[in-house]
DNA sequence: ATAGGGCTCCAAAACGTTTCTGACTACGTA
DNA sequence: TACGTAGTCAGAAACGTTTTGGAGCCCTAT
C-alpha cells in the first residue's frame, strides 16, 4: 500500500499540464506568463491607473494568448455585486411587452450590465413575487418590473435590492421601490382629441383590461380628453387587448357611434372586422384609432391611425431610475429625454358622416 | 452627543450589528445560529444525505429566520458551472422571434436553469459573435442560437461551451455546436398542398428574405410541394417579412395568379392590402395563406388561413439537445415529442375562380 | 541634502461556497 | 470480542477575483 516515494509527487509536478480537467485560465496564469504579479493583471483588466504602458501591453498579450476571460463569479463574490439586473416581464409575444423587453435589453447592455429575464405566466397573482424571488436567487443588483398589470403592488418589501416598476404609482411597499411612470394617458388624450377635432361629438372606447394599469391609464386618457371639453364620455366597452374582444366590442357598438378609440391595434383589428361584417365602413361611417403602431397597422384596410410608442425612451428612463438607486451609482446624471409618443394619422380616421 | 464613551469604540464593539455595510447572511451565519458546522448547512441546503432530520429542521429554521439565500457567485466559483444558459436572439418584436424567446425562457426556467438574453441588432454581420462573446463574458454553461438568420455559421469555434442552433444545418464549425433543426419545410408543404388540393394550378410565393434560413426553408417547402406533383413553381416574389414587402409583392402579382403562400402573416396582410386596392377579392379571386398565426390572423378581413407554429415544442427540443451536451448532463433521456405545427384553415382560401 | 509625494508594482487577506479528508458513532456480523 | 460499514458530522483547503497594506523608485520643493 505505502510506497516509500509518494505516488502523488509525480502527478503533482505536472499538474499544470493536466489532462481531462482543463480549467479555464485565470489571472494567475496570465500573470505567470507575463512575468508580473496577479494583482497587476487585475489592474490591467480593470483599466486601473498606475500600470506602465509596457507592462499593460505585455499583460494584454499574455491574456490574449491564453484566451483569458475574467471570471464573473469570483468578481461578484468579492464585490457583492453582480453587474446584472433582472427584469420581470409578462411572458407574452404581444407587441407591447415584447418591444419593451427588447428595448430594456438594449439599454441594459449599453450600460454594460447583463440582463436576466423572468417571465410571468398570465393569470397567476403570485407569479410576480415568484419571479422576483427567482431573480434574487440567481443574483441581481436590481429589478425592473415590466408588468403592465397591477399585481406588482402586492410585493413583499424585503427584496434587498432596488425595484423599479414601469407602472402606475399605487402603494408600492418600500422606499427601495421606485417608479418610472409612463405617459400613456397624455398620448391617449392626443388620439382622442384628433377624433374630436375632426368633428365627432363623442368617441367610444374599446378598452383594455381594467386590472392592468396600462389599460386603466389608456381609459383615463380617453375620458380626460372628453371632460376637458365638458363632454360626458360614453360608457367604455370592455376588452382584453385581443382581437376577439375588439370584435365583441364592435358587435356591441351602438349605431350612433361615429368614432372609436381602441386600447391597442389588435383590438382595432377585431373591431374593424365586426364593423365590416355589419356593413359599416371605416372611416366613412366609423373612424378608428388604435394604439401601438404594430408593423401591420399601415397595411390594414384601411391603414390604421394609431399611437406610436417610445419603448426605447421608456426603457432608458426606467434603467436610469434604477441605476440611480444602485449603491455604486454610476447614474448618468442627465435626465433622459422625456419619452415621446406620437400619433400617426392614417386613413382610418375621417370626419363623421353627415346626419340627415 | 450623549454617550460619554468614545463613539468609535462603541461602533466597533457592535460591529456585527453594522450600520451601512450589511452583508447578506451566509452559511456561516446560519451555522452559528443553528449551532452546527457550516458544512452541515451546505448539506441541508443542497439536500444531501447524511443529515439527521432534527438537525435539518433546525438549520432550515435558522436559515429562514436570517433570510438566508445561497450565494450563486460563490457556488459558481467553486463548481465552475453557472447553472445558466444564454440565448442569442434577434432583437425584434416580430411575432416569431418574440414567441420563441418566451418559450425558451419558460423551458429554461422549468429546467431549473437561469436565462440570459443577448439581442443582436439587425444588419450587423458580426453581431452574433459579439453577442456570444458577451454571454461568455457574463458566464453561461451553454448557448442557444435563436437566430433565424445565417450569419451564425461564421462562428469562431473556441467558445468553450456547447452551442445549439435552432437553425438549419450548414457548416457549423465545431463538434460542440449541435443543431436543433426545425421542421418548417414540412408545414409549408402542407399549406401549399391545401391550396393545390383546392384546385389551384400553381401557388405563388411571397417569400421571406433568402439570407435567413427560415426564409429559405419556407421557400423550399413551397417549391417541394409543387415538384412533388410534377408542377414547376412560379418564380417567387422577394420579401423581407414586412407588410411593406407583402404590399410590393401584391403589386407585382401577375393577373393569372389565383393563390399565394406568404412567408408570414405580416406579408399576407400587406399583400391583401395591395389586392384590395387593385380590386381583387380574397378569397374569391385570390386565395391567401400566411404563416405564424398571429393573434390578429383570425380577425382580418377575411380571416387568414395560416400555419400555427409550435414554439414551446421547438424550445423544449433545443434545450434538450443542449442539456445533453452539458457536462453534468441531467439530460432528460426521453426525446421530446416532435414539434407539431398545424395548418389553420380560415376564410382566406377557396377554390380558384372559374376560368371563362 | 532630504522630506514628501506621485507612480509602479507586489504579497497576502478576504469573499461564501463546494470538495476533500477524516473522526466519531451505532450496528450487524464473523 | 473484533471488525467492517453505513450514517452523521466537522475542519480545512480550494475556487479566481478584489481589497488592503505596503514597498521601492524617481522627481520636485524646501
Amino acid at each position: 500500500m505505502s510506497s516509500p516515494a509518494a505516488p502523488g509527487d509525480a502527478s503533482k509536478g505536472e499538474a499544470s499540464h493536466g489532462d481531462a480537467r482543463r480549467r479555464p485560465p485565470g489571472m494567475t496564469d496570465v500573470a505567470r506568463l507575463a512575468g508580473v504579479s496577479q494583482k497587476t493583471v487585475s489592474r490591467v483588466v480593470n483599466n486601473e491607473r498606475y500600470v506602465s504602458e509596457a507592462l499593460r501591453e505585455k499583460v494584454l498579450r499574455a491574456a490574449a494568448e491564453l484566451g483569458f476571460r475574467p471570471n464573473t463569479a469570483a468578481r461578484a463574490l468579492i464585490t457583492g455585486r453582480f453587474q446584472r439586473i433582472g427584469v420581470v416581464s409578462l411572458g407574452s409575444a404581444l407587441f407591447g411587452p415584447a418591444s419593451m423587453l427588447v428595448a430594456l435589453e438594449r439599454a441594459t447592455r449599453a450600460a454594460g450590465l447583463s440582463f436576466m429575464v423572468a417571465n410571468t405566466p398570465e393569470g397567476q397573482p403570485e407569479a410576480i413575487q415568484e419571479s422576483i424571488d427567482w431573480l434574487l436567487a440567481q443574483g441581481v443588483d436590481g429589478i425592473i418590473l415590466s408588468e403592465p398589470k397591477d399585481e406588482g403592488q402586492r410585493l413583499r418589501p424585503d427584496a434587498g435590492v432596488p425595484i423599479v416598476s414601469l407602472g402606475q404609482a399605487g402603494d408600492l411597499p418600500d422606499e427601495r421601490v421606485a417608479l418610472a411612470r409612463g405617459r400613456t394617458a397624455a398620448s391617449c388624450r392626443e388620439a382622442v382629441d384628433h377624433l374630436l377635432d375632426l368633428g365627432h361629438e363623442r368617441v367610444w372606447h374599446a378598452a383594455g383590461p381594467q386590472d392592468w394599469w396600462e389599460g386603466r391609464e389608456r381609459l383615463e386618457g380617453w375620458a380626460e380628453a372628453h371632460r376637458a371639453r365638458g363632454i360626458e364620455p360614453p360608457p367604455p366597452l370592455a376588452g382584453d387587448w385581443t382581437p376577439a374582444s375588439g370584435y365583441a366590442a364592435g358587435l356591441a357598438l351602438p349605431p350612433e357611434a361615429t368614432a372609436v378609440f381602441c386600447a391597442n391595434d389588435d383590438t382595432a383589428i377585431g373591431l374593424a372586422r365586426a364593423l365590416s361584417e355589419a356593413g359599416r365602413r371605416v372611416p366613412e361611417d366609423v373612424s378608428l384609432v388604435g394604439f401601438d403602431d404594430i408593423p401591420a397597422a399601415a397595411y390594414l384596410s384601411p391603414p390604421l391611425t394609431t399611437v406610436q410608442q417610445d419603448f426605447a425612451g421608456d426603457a432608458a428612463h426606467a434603467l436610469n431610475v434604477l441605476l440611480r438607486l444602485l449603491p455604486g451609482a454610476e447614474a448618468p446624471e442627465q435626465e433622459a429625454a422625456p419619452p415621446r409618443r406620437r400619433l400617426v394619422v392614417r386613413a382610418s380616421t375621417a370626419p363623421p358622416p353627415i346626419r340627415q
